[in-house]
DNA sequence: ATCGCGGCTTGACGTGGATCAACGCGCGCG
DNA sequence: CGCGCGCGTTGATCCACGTCAAGCCGCGAT
Protein backbone atom coordinates (compact mmCIF):
# COMPACT_ATOMS: atom_id res chain seq x y z
CA UNK A 1 0.00 0.00 0.00
CA UNK A 2 0.88 3.43 -1.22
CA UNK A 3 2.10 5.80 1.93
CA UNK A 4 0.64 8.66 2.61
CA UNK A 5 2.42 12.38 1.73
CA UNK A 6 1.99 13.86 5.16
CA UNK A 7 3.50 17.03 3.67
CA UNK A 8 2.22 17.31 0.42
CA UNK A 9 -1.44 17.77 -0.29
CA UNK A 10 -1.27 17.38 -3.71
CA UNK A 11 -0.71 13.54 -3.96
CA UNK A 12 -1.99 11.79 -7.05
CA UNK A 13 -4.01 9.12 -5.21
CA UNK A 14 -3.57 9.10 -1.55
CA UNK A 15 -5.18 6.39 -0.05
CA UNK A 16 -6.06 5.48 2.81
CA UNK A 17 -3.80 3.19 5.34
CA UNK A 18 -6.65 1.49 6.72
CA UNK A 19 -7.61 -0.69 3.92
CA UNK A 20 -11.09 -0.01 2.96
CA UNK A 21 -11.87 -3.72 1.59
CA UNK A 22 -11.14 -4.93 5.22
CA UNK A 23 -12.67 -2.17 6.89
CA UNK A 24 -16.26 -2.11 7.14
CA UNK A 25 -16.70 -5.98 6.71
CA UNK A 26 -19.93 -7.26 8.89
CA UNK A 27 -18.86 -7.25 12.59
CA UNK A 28 -19.75 -10.37 14.73
CA UNK A 29 -22.74 -9.84 16.89
CA UNK A 30 -23.33 -12.17 19.94
CA UNK A 31 -26.83 -10.83 21.04
CA UNK A 32 -26.28 -11.94 24.68
CA UNK A 33 -27.50 -9.45 26.55
CA UNK A 34 -30.93 -11.71 27.74
CA UNK A 35 -28.19 -14.65 28.77
CA UNK A 36 -27.11 -14.92 32.17
CA UNK A 37 -25.00 -11.85 33.25
CA UNK A 38 -22.37 -11.26 30.94
CA UNK A 39 -21.09 -8.29 32.41
CA UNK A 40 -20.58 -9.94 36.07
CA UNK A 41 -17.80 -12.09 34.80
CA UNK A 42 -16.42 -9.62 32.24
CA UNK A 43 -12.59 -9.35 32.99
CA UNK A 44 -12.91 -5.62 31.53
CA UNK A 45 -15.07 -4.74 34.19
CA UNK A 46 -12.24 -3.75 36.68
CA UNK A 47 -10.81 -0.95 34.51
CA UNK A 48 -14.05 0.18 32.97
CA UNK A 49 -16.05 2.56 34.10
CA UNK A 50 -18.51 0.02 34.18
CA UNK A 51 -17.58 -0.59 37.63
CA UNK A 52 -18.84 2.33 38.79
CA UNK A 53 -22.64 0.10 39.30
CA UNK A 54 -23.02 -2.39 41.85
CA UNK A 55 -23.58 -5.66 41.45
CA UNK A 56 -26.90 -6.22 42.08
CA UNK A 57 -27.79 -3.57 39.19
CA UNK A 58 -25.04 -4.41 36.95
CA UNK A 59 -28.38 -7.28 34.99
CA UNK A 60 -29.45 -3.44 33.83
CA UNK A 61 -26.28 -2.60 32.57
CA UNK A 62 -26.04 -5.96 30.78
CA UNK A 63 -29.03 -5.60 29.26
CA UNK A 64 -28.40 -3.39 27.13
CA UNK A 65 -25.13 -4.49 25.86
CA UNK A 66 -24.43 -6.76 23.06
CA UNK A 67 -21.00 -8.08 22.84
CA UNK A 68 -19.16 -8.44 19.23
CA UNK A 69 -15.61 -9.71 17.62
CA UNK A 70 -13.84 -8.00 15.23
CA UNK A 71 -11.32 -8.96 12.81
CA UNK A 72 -7.44 -7.17 12.60
CA UNK A 73 -8.15 -3.77 10.49
CA UNK A 74 -11.85 -4.28 11.15
CA UNK A 75 -13.45 -0.73 11.41
CA UNK A 76 -16.36 -0.18 13.83
CA UNK A 77 -16.73 3.79 14.32
CA UNK A 78 -16.44 6.16 11.02
CA UNK A 79 -15.86 9.60 11.69
CA UNK A 80 -18.39 11.89 10.65
CA UNK A 81 -21.02 8.57 11.06
CA UNK A 82 -24.23 9.22 13.63
CA UNK A 83 -23.48 8.04 16.85
CA UNK A 84 -25.85 5.09 17.17
CA UNK A 85 -23.76 3.34 19.81
CA UNK A 86 -21.44 3.37 22.35
CA UNK A 87 -18.50 0.74 22.83
CA UNK A 88 -16.38 -0.55 25.58
CA UNK A 89 -13.60 -2.89 24.82
CA UNK A 90 -13.05 -6.11 26.62
CA UNK A 91 -9.61 -7.17 24.76
CA UNK A 92 -7.21 -6.58 22.06
CA UNK A 93 -6.52 -3.00 21.27
CA UNK A 94 -8.28 -0.08 18.73
CA UNK A 95 -6.62 2.81 16.90
CA UNK A 96 -8.31 6.13 17.09
CA UNK A 97 -7.94 8.64 14.12
CA UNK A 98 -8.76 11.52 12.17
CA UNK A 99 -8.20 11.83 8.56
CA UNK A 100 -7.44 14.58 6.33
CA UNK A 101 -9.48 14.67 2.63
CA UNK A 102 -6.05 13.19 0.84
CA UNK A 103 -5.45 10.61 3.07
CA UNK A 104 -3.34 12.13 5.78
CA UNK A 105 -4.15 10.09 9.16
CA UNK A 106 -3.53 11.10 12.60
CA UNK A 107 -4.05 8.78 15.30
CA UNK A 108 -5.42 10.40 18.22
CA UNK A 109 -5.29 7.59 20.98
CA UNK A 110 -4.70 3.72 21.15
CA UNK A 111 -7.58 2.24 22.80
CA UNK A 112 -6.94 -0.90 24.89
CA UNK A 113 -9.48 -3.26 27.40
CA UNK A 114 -11.51 -1.23 29.27
CA UNK A 115 -11.74 1.80 27.29
CA UNK A 116 -15.00 3.34 26.55
CA UNK A 117 -15.68 4.69 23.45
CA UNK A 118 -18.15 6.74 21.31
CA UNK A 119 -19.43 9.23 23.77
CA UNK A 120 -19.97 12.17 20.58
CA UNK A 121 -20.64 15.42 21.40
CA UNK A 122 -22.56 16.10 18.61
CA UNK A 123 -24.54 13.37 17.30
CA UNK A 124 -21.86 12.00 14.94
CA UNK A 125 -18.81 10.71 15.63
CA UNK A 126 -15.92 12.84 15.92
CA UNK A 127 -13.12 10.19 14.79
CA UNK A 128 -12.85 6.69 13.22
CA UNK A 129 -12.05 3.31 14.97
CA UNK A 130 -10.77 0.00 14.17
CA UNK A 131 -9.51 -2.68 15.37
CA UNK A 132 -5.79 -3.37 15.46
CA UNK A 133 -5.19 -7.05 16.36
CA UNK A 134 -8.38 -9.23 16.88
CA UNK A 135 -10.49 -7.59 19.81
CA UNK A 136 -13.83 -8.25 21.39
CA UNK A 137 -15.94 -5.69 22.79
CA UNK A 138 -19.91 -4.95 24.18
CA UNK A 139 -21.85 -2.03 22.55
CA UNK A 140 -24.86 -0.25 24.14
CA UNK A 141 -27.29 1.50 21.79
CA UNK A 142 -27.09 5.54 22.20
CA UNK A 143 -30.32 5.67 23.40
CA UNK A 144 -30.11 3.06 26.36
CA UNK A 145 -26.69 4.65 27.52
CA UNK A 146 -28.19 7.98 27.90
CA UNK A 147 -31.16 6.29 29.79
CA UNK A 148 -27.90 4.48 32.32
CA UNK A 149 -26.78 7.82 32.58
CA UNK A 150 -29.60 9.33 34.02
CA UNK A 151 -30.36 6.05 36.02
CA UNK A 152 -26.42 6.01 37.51
CA UNK A 153 -25.11 9.10 38.34
CA UNK A 154 -22.02 6.94 39.58
CA UNK A 155 -21.57 6.23 35.96
CA UNK A 156 -21.80 9.79 35.02
CA UNK A 157 -19.15 10.96 37.37
CA UNK A 158 -16.76 8.07 36.15
CA UNK A 159 -17.34 9.39 32.40
CA UNK A 160 -16.76 12.96 33.56
CA UNK A 161 -13.15 11.65 35.25
CA UNK A 162 -12.43 10.10 32.29
CA UNK A 163 -12.80 12.33 29.99
CA UNK A 164 -10.77 14.70 31.55
CA UNK A 165 -8.15 11.97 31.78
CA UNK A 166 -8.47 11.98 28.19
CA UNK A 167 -7.87 15.81 28.06
CA UNK A 168 -4.91 15.86 30.31
CA UNK A 169 -2.93 12.80 27.92
CA UNK A 170 -4.39 14.97 24.84
CA UNK A 171 -2.74 18.09 25.97
CA UNK A 172 0.47 16.05 26.29
CA UNK A 173 0.06 14.41 23.24
CA UNK A 174 0.02 18.38 21.81
CA UNK A 175 3.47 18.96 23.29
CA UNK A 176 4.31 16.05 21.82
CA UNK A 177 3.61 16.83 18.54
CA UNK A 178 4.03 20.64 18.68
CA UNK A 179 7.62 20.67 20.23
CA UNK A 180 9.20 17.08 20.60
CA UNK A 181 11.68 16.27 17.94
CA UNK A 182 11.25 12.82 16.09
CA UNK A 183 13.58 11.05 18.91
CA UNK A 184 12.02 12.57 21.77
CA UNK A 185 8.62 11.64 20.62
CA UNK A 186 9.71 7.92 20.11
CA UNK A 187 11.70 8.15 23.46
CA UNK A 188 7.65 9.25 25.13
CA UNK A 189 5.76 7.21 23.37
CA UNK A 190 8.08 3.70 24.80
CA UNK A 191 7.46 5.13 28.17
CA UNK A 192 4.10 5.67 27.94
CA UNK A 193 3.47 2.26 26.59
CA UNK A 194 5.88 1.12 29.51
CA UNK A 195 3.82 2.61 31.99
CA UNK A 196 -0.05 1.73 30.24
CA UNK A 197 1.48 -1.81 29.90
CA UNK A 198 3.09 -2.06 33.83
CA UNK A 199 -0.43 -1.04 34.86
CA UNK A 200 -2.02 -4.02 33.32
CA UNK A 201 0.14 -6.45 34.88
CA UNK A 202 3.62 -6.69 32.41
CA UNK A 203 7.24 -6.21 33.70
CA UNK A 204 7.61 -2.49 34.18
CA UNK A 205 10.94 -2.97 31.27
CA UNK A 206 8.96 -4.77 28.59
CA UNK A 207 7.01 -3.55 26.37
CA UNK A 208 4.47 -5.14 23.54
CA UNK A 209 3.72 -3.15 20.55
CA UNK A 210 0.35 -3.85 18.96
CA UNK A 211 0.47 -1.33 16.52
CA UNK A 212 2.74 -1.30 13.03
CA UNK A 213 5.52 0.71 12.86
CA UNK A 214 2.67 2.70 10.36
CA UNK A 215 0.33 3.26 13.33
CA UNK A 216 3.25 4.71 16.11
CA UNK A 217 4.29 7.13 12.62
CA UNK A 218 0.73 8.32 12.73
CA UNK A 219 0.59 8.91 16.61
CA UNK A 220 3.49 10.93 16.66
CA UNK A 221 3.24 12.66 13.77
CA UNK A 222 6.12 11.00 11.80
CA UNK A 223 6.91 8.43 9.01
CA UNK A 224 7.49 5.16 9.36
CA UNK A 225 11.28 5.67 8.13
CA UNK A 226 11.97 8.33 10.52
CA UNK A 227 10.18 5.73 13.02
CA UNK A 228 12.21 3.04 12.14
CA UNK A 229 14.94 4.80 12.31
CA UNK A 230 14.27 6.23 15.74
CA UNK A 231 13.92 2.65 17.26
CA UNK A 232 17.43 1.69 15.29
CA UNK A 233 19.07 4.45 16.78
CA UNK A 234 17.81 4.27 20.36
CA UNK A 235 19.08 0.59 20.33
CA UNK A 236 22.38 1.73 18.98
CA UNK A 237 22.53 3.83 21.60
CA UNK A 238 22.25 1.14 24.16
CA UNK A 239 18.61 2.75 25.84
CA UNK A 240 16.54 -0.54 24.33
CA UNK A 241 16.96 -4.02 23.14
CA UNK A 242 14.50 -4.98 20.16
CA UNK A 243 12.97 -8.10 20.23
CA UNK A 244 11.23 -8.55 16.87
CA UNK A 245 9.42 -5.42 15.70
CA UNK A 246 7.19 -5.80 18.31
CA UNK A 247 8.47 -6.03 21.68
CA UNK A 248 10.92 -3.64 23.07
CA UNK A 249 12.71 -3.97 26.02
CA UNK A 250 14.05 -0.89 28.20
CA UNK A 251 17.58 -1.59 28.70
CA UNK A 252 18.45 2.34 30.28
CA UNK A 253 15.17 4.05 31.66
CA UNK A 254 17.34 7.14 32.98
CA UNK A 255 18.59 7.62 29.60
CA UNK A 256 15.12 6.93 27.99
CA UNK A 257 13.37 9.32 30.20
CA UNK A 258 16.44 11.77 29.21
CA UNK A 259 15.56 11.09 25.98
CA UNK A 260 12.25 11.91 26.31
CA UNK A 261 12.56 15.58 27.01
CA UNK A 262 12.74 14.82 30.52
CA UNK A 263 9.10 15.86 31.49
CA UNK B 1 13.46 37.96 24.95
CA UNK B 2 15.17 34.87 23.77
CA UNK B 3 13.28 32.90 20.49
CA UNK B 4 12.99 29.37 22.38
CA UNK B 5 14.38 26.56 20.10
CA UNK B 6 11.83 24.14 19.39
CA UNK B 7 14.52 21.92 17.28
CA UNK B 8 17.21 21.70 20.14
CA UNK B 9 17.45 20.33 23.80
CA UNK B 10 20.72 21.88 24.48
CA UNK B 11 20.16 25.46 24.10
CA UNK B 12 21.70 27.02 26.47
CA UNK B 13 19.32 29.26 28.87
CA UNK B 14 16.33 29.12 27.23
CA UNK B 15 14.05 31.19 29.06
CA UNK B 16 10.65 30.59 28.88
CA UNK B 17 8.51 33.26 26.77
CA UNK B 18 6.08 34.30 29.92
CA UNK B 19 8.66 36.91 31.83
CA UNK B 20 8.72 35.40 34.97
CA UNK B 21 8.90 39.08 36.32
CA UNK B 22 5.34 39.51 35.77
CA UNK B 23 4.25 36.31 35.79
CA UNK B 24 3.37 35.91 39.29
CA UNK B 25 2.54 39.48 40.85
CA UNK B 26 -0.39 39.12 43.46
CA UNK B 27 -3.83 39.10 41.42
CA UNK B 28 -5.80 41.38 42.42
CA UNK B 29 -9.30 40.31 44.37
CA UNK B 30 -12.23 41.79 44.94
CA UNK B 31 -14.34 39.60 47.57
CA UNK B 32 -17.66 40.50 46.85
CA UNK B 33 -19.01 37.10 47.16
CA UNK B 34 -20.96 38.71 49.97
CA UNK B 35 -22.47 41.63 48.03
CA UNK B 36 -25.78 41.34 46.20
CA UNK B 37 -25.66 38.73 43.41
CA UNK B 38 -22.46 39.33 41.00
CA UNK B 39 -23.85 35.80 39.29
CA UNK B 40 -27.04 37.14 38.48
CA UNK B 41 -25.45 40.08 36.48
CA UNK B 42 -22.62 38.59 34.63
CA UNK B 43 -22.32 38.89 31.22
CA UNK B 44 -20.51 35.72 31.11
CA UNK B 45 -23.01 33.39 32.37
CA UNK B 46 -24.95 33.15 29.39
CA UNK B 47 -21.75 31.22 27.80
CA UNK B 48 -20.68 29.46 30.26
CA UNK B 49 -21.39 26.52 32.73
CA UNK B 50 -22.90 28.24 35.16
CA UNK B 51 -25.86 29.24 33.07
CA UNK B 52 -26.82 25.53 34.08
CA UNK B 53 -28.14 26.72 37.72
CA UNK B 54 -31.46 28.38 37.65
CA UNK B 55 -31.73 32.25 38.80
CA UNK B 56 -33.26 31.68 42.14
CA UNK B 57 -30.12 29.45 43.31
CA UNK B 58 -27.48 31.80 41.95
CA UNK B 59 -27.11 33.06 45.35
CA UNK B 60 -26.00 29.86 46.30
CA UNK B 61 -23.38 29.70 43.94
CA UNK B 62 -22.24 33.53 44.18
CA UNK B 63 -21.40 32.89 47.85
CA UNK B 64 -18.71 30.70 46.56
CA UNK B 65 -17.08 32.96 43.90
CA UNK B 66 -14.36 35.96 44.32
CA UNK B 67 -14.04 37.58 41.21
CA UNK B 68 -10.13 38.91 40.41
CA UNK B 69 -8.49 41.30 37.98
CA UNK B 70 -5.61 40.43 36.06
CA UNK B 71 -3.21 42.35 34.42
CA UNK B 72 -1.26 41.40 30.67
CA UNK B 73 0.92 38.81 30.96
CA UNK B 74 -0.06 37.77 34.37
CA UNK B 75 -0.03 33.68 35.56
CA UNK B 76 -2.66 32.26 37.95
CA UNK B 77 -2.45 28.58 36.89
CA UNK B 78 1.17 27.39 37.22
CA UNK B 79 1.65 23.79 36.06
CA UNK B 80 2.02 21.04 38.56
CA UNK B 81 0.60 23.51 41.17
CA UNK B 82 -1.48 22.37 43.80
CA UNK B 83 -5.23 22.63 42.48
CA UNK B 84 -6.50 24.81 44.99
CA UNK B 85 -9.41 26.82 42.92
CA UNK B 86 -11.27 26.68 40.06
CA UNK B 87 -11.49 29.46 37.57
CA UNK B 88 -13.88 30.96 35.30
CA UNK B 89 -13.29 33.92 32.58
CA UNK B 90 -15.08 36.44 32.47
CA UNK B 91 -13.64 38.37 30.56
CA UNK B 92 -10.57 38.63 28.06
CA UNK B 93 -8.15 35.55 27.00
CA UNK B 94 -5.89 33.72 28.48
CA UNK B 95 -3.34 31.28 26.91
CA UNK B 96 -3.03 27.44 28.37
CA UNK B 97 0.52 26.05 27.97
CA UNK B 98 2.78 23.80 28.74
CA UNK B 99 6.49 23.99 29.19
CA UNK B 100 9.69 21.49 28.39
CA UNK B 101 12.24 21.78 31.28
CA UNK B 102 14.49 24.04 28.62
CA UNK B 103 11.38 26.20 28.07
CA UNK B 104 9.77 25.17 24.83
CA UNK B 105 6.20 25.83 25.02
CA UNK B 106 3.08 24.63 23.58
CA UNK B 107 0.11 26.29 24.34
CA UNK B 108 -2.76 23.94 24.05
CA UNK B 109 -5.50 26.51 23.75
CA UNK B 110 -7.07 29.65 24.06
CA UNK B 111 -9.61 30.09 26.76
CA UNK B 112 -12.09 33.32 26.63
CA UNK B 113 -15.31 34.48 28.23
CA UNK B 114 -17.26 31.59 30.18
CA UNK B 115 -14.61 29.63 29.78
CA UNK B 116 -13.81 27.28 32.90
CA UNK B 117 -10.73 26.41 34.09
CA UNK B 118 -8.95 24.32 36.30
CA UNK B 119 -10.65 21.13 36.72
CA UNK B 120 -8.04 19.12 37.18
CA UNK B 121 -7.79 15.08 37.64
CA UNK B 122 -5.11 14.63 40.34
CA UNK B 123 -4.79 17.57 42.72
CA UNK B 124 -2.05 19.47 40.50
CA UNK B 125 -2.60 21.65 37.56
CA UNK B 126 -1.88 19.66 34.18
CA UNK B 127 -1.15 23.07 32.51
CA UNK B 128 -0.10 26.74 33.12
CA UNK B 129 -2.64 29.98 32.43
CA UNK B 130 -1.60 33.13 32.25
CA UNK B 131 -3.98 36.26 30.83
CA UNK B 132 -3.02 37.74 27.46
CA UNK B 133 -4.09 40.89 28.04
CA UNK B 134 -6.36 42.57 30.59
CA UNK B 135 -8.28 39.53 31.94
CA UNK B 136 -11.37 39.27 34.79
CA UNK B 137 -12.34 35.71 36.40
CA UNK B 138 -14.17 34.64 38.87
CA UNK B 139 -12.69 31.38 41.34
CA UNK B 140 -14.11 28.92 43.55
CA UNK B 141 -11.99 27.16 45.93
CA UNK B 142 -11.61 23.28 45.15
CA UNK B 143 -13.91 21.84 47.89
CA UNK B 144 -16.86 24.40 47.59
CA UNK B 145 -17.32 23.91 43.94
CA UNK B 146 -17.19 20.29 44.87
CA UNK B 147 -19.78 20.78 47.00
CA UNK B 148 -21.74 23.11 44.04
CA UNK B 149 -21.32 19.68 41.86
CA UNK B 150 -22.81 17.17 44.10
CA UNK B 151 -25.57 20.05 44.72
CA UNK B 152 -26.53 20.60 40.91
CA UNK B 153 -26.55 17.66 39.25
CA UNK B 154 -27.01 19.75 35.94
CA UNK B 155 -23.81 21.78 36.49
CA UNK B 156 -22.06 18.16 36.56
CA UNK B 157 -23.92 17.53 33.21
CA UNK B 158 -22.53 21.11 31.87
CA UNK B 159 -19.17 19.86 32.86
CA UNK B 160 -19.07 16.78 30.83
CA UNK B 161 -20.42 18.29 28.05
CA UNK B 162 -17.63 21.12 28.17
CA UNK B 163 -15.29 18.04 28.62
CA UNK B 164 -16.08 16.64 25.36
CA UNK B 165 -16.30 19.33 23.49
CA UNK B 166 -12.57 20.32 24.51
CA UNK B 167 -11.56 16.81 23.52
CA UNK B 168 -12.82 17.18 20.40
CA UNK B 169 -10.98 20.04 19.51
CA UNK B 170 -7.64 18.75 21.15
CA UNK B 171 -8.23 15.86 18.54
CA UNK B 172 -8.99 18.08 16.00
CA UNK B 173 -5.93 19.83 16.87
CA UNK B 174 -3.48 16.83 17.06
CA UNK B 175 -4.47 16.40 13.51
CA UNK B 176 -2.92 20.14 12.71
CA UNK B 177 -0.24 19.96 14.80
CA UNK B 178 1.01 16.12 13.49
CA UNK B 179 -0.51 16.09 9.87
CA UNK B 180 -0.62 19.70 8.67
CA UNK B 181 1.17 22.06 6.82
CA UNK B 182 2.32 25.37 8.04
CA UNK B 183 0.21 27.21 5.64
CA UNK B 184 -3.08 24.79 6.36
CA UNK B 185 -2.19 25.40 10.07
CA UNK B 186 -2.54 29.06 10.03
CA UNK B 187 -5.29 28.51 7.84
CA UNK B 188 -6.87 26.13 10.04
CA UNK B 189 -6.45 28.76 12.86
CA UNK B 190 -7.79 31.78 11.38
CA UNK B 191 -11.05 29.84 10.73
CA UNK B 192 -11.65 28.61 14.02
CA UNK B 193 -10.67 31.81 14.96
CA UNK B 194 -13.31 33.28 13.09
CA UNK B 195 -16.24 31.15 14.16
CA UNK B 196 -15.46 31.54 17.31
CA UNK B 197 -15.22 35.59 16.67
CA UNK B 198 -18.99 34.90 15.24
CA UNK B 199 -20.42 33.18 17.94
CA UNK B 200 -19.34 35.89 20.09
CA UNK B 201 -21.29 38.26 17.97
CA UNK B 202 -18.45 39.27 15.66
CA UNK B 203 -18.44 40.04 11.73
CA UNK B 204 -17.84 36.63 10.20
CA UNK B 205 -14.81 37.77 7.92
CA UNK B 206 -13.24 40.22 10.59
CA UNK B 207 -10.71 38.28 13.25
CA UNK B 208 -9.57 39.85 16.26
CA UNK B 209 -6.46 38.49 17.33
CA UNK B 210 -5.79 39.32 20.95
CA UNK B 211 -2.77 37.13 21.42
CA UNK B 212 1.27 37.55 19.66
CA UNK B 213 2.80 36.00 16.78
CA UNK B 214 4.75 34.33 19.66
CA UNK B 215 1.46 33.01 21.06
CA UNK B 216 0.24 31.74 17.75
CA UNK B 217 3.33 30.31 16.58
CA UNK B 218 3.80 28.26 19.85
CA UNK B 219 -0.28 26.83 19.48
CA UNK B 220 0.68 25.73 16.16
CA UNK B 221 3.76 24.05 17.13
CA UNK B 222 5.49 26.48 14.80
CA UNK B 223 8.30 29.29 14.77
CA UNK B 224 7.21 33.38 14.98
CA UNK B 225 9.48 33.70 11.73
CA UNK B 226 7.09 31.02 9.92
CA UNK B 227 3.99 32.52 11.30
CA UNK B 228 4.52 35.72 10.13
CA UNK B 229 5.77 34.71 6.44
CA UNK B 230 2.52 32.65 6.38
CA UNK B 231 0.21 35.27 7.20
CA UNK B 232 2.71 37.34 4.42
CA UNK B 233 2.03 34.56 1.54
CA UNK B 234 -2.06 34.54 2.72
CA UNK B 235 -2.23 38.15 2.16
CA UNK B 236 -0.06 38.61 -1.10
CA UNK B 237 -2.39 35.46 -2.47
CA UNK B 238 -5.35 37.39 -1.85
CA UNK B 239 -6.59 35.25 0.99
CA UNK B 240 -6.87 37.59 3.78
CA UNK B 241 -6.23 41.52 4.39
CA UNK B 242 -4.17 42.74 7.40
CA UNK B 243 -5.06 45.59 9.33
CA UNK B 244 -2.56 45.72 11.50
CA UNK B 245 -0.68 42.70 13.48
CA UNK B 246 -3.78 41.90 15.72
CA UNK B 247 -6.59 42.06 12.74
CA UNK B 248 -6.73 39.93 9.85
CA UNK B 249 -10.38 40.44 7.43
CA UNK B 250 -10.99 36.90 5.21
CA UNK B 251 -11.33 38.14 1.84
CA UNK B 252 -11.74 34.79 0.37
CA UNK B 253 -13.03 32.53 2.77
CA UNK B 254 -13.32 29.56 0.20
CA UNK B 255 -9.72 29.33 -0.58
CA UNK B 256 -8.69 29.56 2.64
CA UNK B 257 -10.88 26.89 3.66
CA UNK B 258 -9.21 25.15 0.81
CA UNK B 259 -5.51 25.71 2.29
CA UNK B 260 -6.87 25.23 5.41
CA UNK B 261 -6.55 21.02 3.98
CA UNK B 262 -10.70 21.06 3.61
CA UNK B 263 -12.27 19.68 5.96
C1' DA C 1 13.18 64.68 21.01
C1' DT C 2 15.53 60.20 21.48
C1' DC C 3 16.28 56.22 23.53
C1' DG C 4 15.21 51.56 24.53
C1' DC C 5 12.40 47.78 23.94
C1' DG C 6 9.22 44.45 22.51
C1' DG C 7 6.74 42.84 18.64
C1' DC C 8 6.73 42.02 13.70
C1' DT C 9 8.74 41.29 9.18
C1' DT C 10 12.10 39.84 5.84
C1' DG C 11 16.30 37.66 3.95
C1' DA C 12 20.09 34.12 3.87
C1' DC C 13 21.30 29.82 5.25
C1' DG C 14 21.25 25.21 7.68
C1' DT C 15 19.07 20.87 8.90
C1' DG C 16 15.72 17.39 10.68
C1' DG C 17 12.83 14.71 8.92
C1' DA C 18 10.17 13.65 4.50
C1' DT C 19 10.55 11.44 0.10
C1' DC C 20 12.15 8.07 -3.08
C1' DA C 21 14.13 3.74 -3.70
C1' DA C 22 15.97 -0.78 -2.79
C1' DC C 23 16.08 -4.87 -0.21
C1' DG C 24 15.39 -8.55 3.47
C1' DC C 25 12.37 -11.24 6.17
C1' DG C 26 8.35 -14.03 7.57
C1' DC C 27 4.15 -15.94 6.32
C1' DG C 28 0.06 -17.56 3.97
C1' DC C 29 -1.31 -19.69 -0.18
C1' DG C 30 -1.49 -21.82 -4.69
C1' DC D 1 8.13 -25.53 -2.37
C1' DG D 2 8.39 -21.01 -4.01
C1' DC D 3 5.78 -17.11 -4.97
C1' DG D 4 3.75 -12.81 -3.62
C1' DC D 5 2.84 -9.57 -0.27
C1' DG D 6 2.92 -6.84 3.81
C1' DC D 7 6.00 -5.11 6.98
C1' DG D 8 10.31 -3.31 8.53
C1' DT D 9 14.96 -1.48 7.72
C1' DT D 10 18.40 1.24 5.46
C1' DG D 11 20.57 4.56 2.21
C1' DA D 12 20.51 8.77 -0.88
C1' DT D 13 18.48 12.93 -1.74
C1' DC D 14 15.28 16.86 -1.14
C1' DC D 15 12.81 20.55 0.94
C1' DA D 16 9.77 22.88 4.39
C1' DC D 17 10.62 24.93 8.12
C1' DG D 18 13.91 26.22 11.77
C1' DT D 19 17.87 29.23 12.84
C1' DC D 20 20.46 33.36 12.62
C1' DA D 21 20.59 38.05 11.64
C1' DA D 22 19.16 42.63 10.36
C1' DG D 23 15.93 46.18 10.33
C1' DC D 24 11.29 48.52 10.95
C1' DC D 25 7.57 50.33 13.68
C1' DG D 26 4.98 51.98 17.69
C1' DC D 27 5.16 53.19 22.30
C1' DG D 28 6.34 54.39 26.89
C1' DA D 29 9.96 56.32 29.74
C1' DT D 30 13.61 59.57 30.56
Amino acid sequence: MAQTSPMRADVAMPTARASATTSFRPIVIHPDGALGDPCAHCDARSVSVCNAIEDDRLPRLAAAAVTATLAPGQGFIAEGDPATHFFNITSGTARLFKLLPDGRRQITGFAGRGHFLGLAVSDTYAFGAEAIGPMTMCRFPRSRMLGLLDEFRALEQRLLETARNELVSAQEQMLLLGRKTARERLSSFLLAQARAGSACGHAAHQIDLPMTRADIADYLGLTIETVSRGFTRLRNDGLIRLDGANSVHIRNIAALEDAAGGV
